[in-house]
Order: structure tokens, then sequence, then C-alpha cells
DNA sequence: GGTCGTAGGTGCACCATACACATAGACGAC
DNA sequence: GTCGTCTATGTGTATGGTGCACCTACGACC
């Protein structure tokens, strides 16, 4: 019953993909299919495709992102989203938040790293 | 409708309480109501305390902590935790996820400070 | 026809979290 | 004496994010 470092000891933060997709988006028009390859990039590997559609869906009734369908010639319709003036203000807004958290792991980690130097008996930890 | 700061726009990484009771009980024995206080300082503010207290009592049962009574002379008895050999496992397997976390949340504020950068017309967003 | 990669989507169950509320001992104030 | 307050530990319940499974549809290739 020892942990094991697949399981899901802990998760990113609760409401990540918004941000992620947000900023995404800031950086440039694009479609699901194209956001679920990018959003790997920013930490979020395994993202299940339901949730980040209806993520995307979500922001669209909330006036953050505006969809189009846009017809291809090599494959099925994609729908392009685009961020929003709205949606701009809430990828903000989300910064301070999203900075806290960073500073609250930094605050768990130098805590941590203290008390493995008390206790130097244990082989270390893996870290990156 | 736009987005407000203390809205919980985002949140603390899932599951981030246990982690944080653990490195607490790392730095020596306690019990619920001294955690409840010590857990803001690694920016757990507003914690439920039936959230703590059932995470607590989940713990004992993984067998991560063990919990004994100690009568107090003034006030109620409390229940004092220790964390277990188990529980030092966890902590230290716990290490590699959060940093994880952390270099996910680095790599996302580094991109979004070159999206500010490419677009300084908006106002700067707060930032720690 | 069958299969693969692209693209978008629904249904559902689990579980962490949030919020309200309950209990109980000790202690001082009125 | 009992009322409120602080300490201390819980329970009940609803919400909602997340994960997993599954489905549809188009184009291309063998």
């Amino acid at each position: 019953m020892s942990p094991r470092s697949e399981d899901s000891l802990v998760g990113l933060p609760r409401n990540y993909l918004r941000p992620c997709l947000l900023l995404l988006l800031a950086e440039g028009t694009a479609h699901g299919y194209e956001l679920l390859e990018q959003v790997a990039d920013l930490g979020m590997d395994r993202v299940d495709p339901g949730g980040l559609y209806r993520c995307l869906r979500a922001m669209d009734e909330e006036g953050l992102v505006r969809s189009a369908w846009e017809p291809s010639t090599s494959g099925p319709a994609r729908r392009t989203y685009t961020l929003t003036d709205e949606g701009r203000d809430w990828l903000h807004a989300v910064a301070a938040p999203l900075a806290e958290v960073a500073v609250a792991l930094a605050r768990y980690q130098r805590r941590y790293q203290r008390v493995l130097r008390r206790a130097p008996d244990v082989d270390l930890a893996p870290q990156l």
C-alpha cells in the first residue's frame, strides 16, 4: 500500500483548464482539437477531450470566447474560438490568484526542504 | 459580469490539504485545531474545519497518521495526530507531483507575461 | 469495405470542496 | 445560574470539477 507516483496524489489547481485555454486563445485564434494538443505544453498532459470541449462551450455561453464554424477541405468541420474582451479581462483577473497558488507552493517546498534537512535518514525523494 | 478577484476563479491544487497536513505533522505532533490555524501559513486561508477533520480522519484510517486522545485541563479533550512511517513515505511521494505543478504554473506565468508584453494596451493585472 | 487520423460531442459516476449546522467542555461576565 | 465566547471535534448535504467511457461524422488510404 505504499504510495505510487502515478497515483493522483495531488493534481493541478482547480479550474486550471480555463486559464490555460484563455491564455492559448490570447496568443491566437484556434480550434478545440488544436488546443487539445497545446495545453500539454502548460502542464496538462492527458487532458480529457470531453472536458475540454465542455469547457470551451461553457466559456462561449459566458461570453469569454466567441466561436465560429469553419469548413475544412481535409477532414471534418472545425469550430474556431476567439477570445473576447471579457475573456481577456478574465485572463488578467485570474493571474493574481494563480500567482498566489505559485507562492503557496514555493512556501510549501521551502518548508518541505527544511523537514528533509532535519531528517536526512530517508532516501531523497525524486525532485525535478 | 466582470470577474471579481474574490470569486473562486481558480483554486489550490486538488488534494492539497493532505500534503499540507502531513508536512505540518512531519514538523511535530499536533491536534486538529492547531493544524487548522497552521495551514493558513501554507496558503490555505479560509479552510473548512469540517473538511480538515474529515481529512485527518481519512488519513488515520489509511494509516498515514496515528491519533490519540489527550485530555485538556483548560477546554475540551483534543485528539493529537502523529505522522507514521507510511505517512512520511506519502509526504515524500507527493513532493514530485507538487513540484511538477509548480513547474507548470511557472511555465504558465512566463507565457502569460509574454502575452502581456505583446499587448500592453491593457492596464497591468495586479501581481505579487 | 475497413481502418486510421481528425474533429467535436454526450452520459455518467466519483470525489473533493463548500457551507451549514451540531456537540461539548472550560471560563468569565452579568 | 446562565449566557456568551473560545476551544475543539465533528456530521449532513449540495454542488461542481474531473475522469472515463462512449458516440457521430468527415476525409484519406489500402
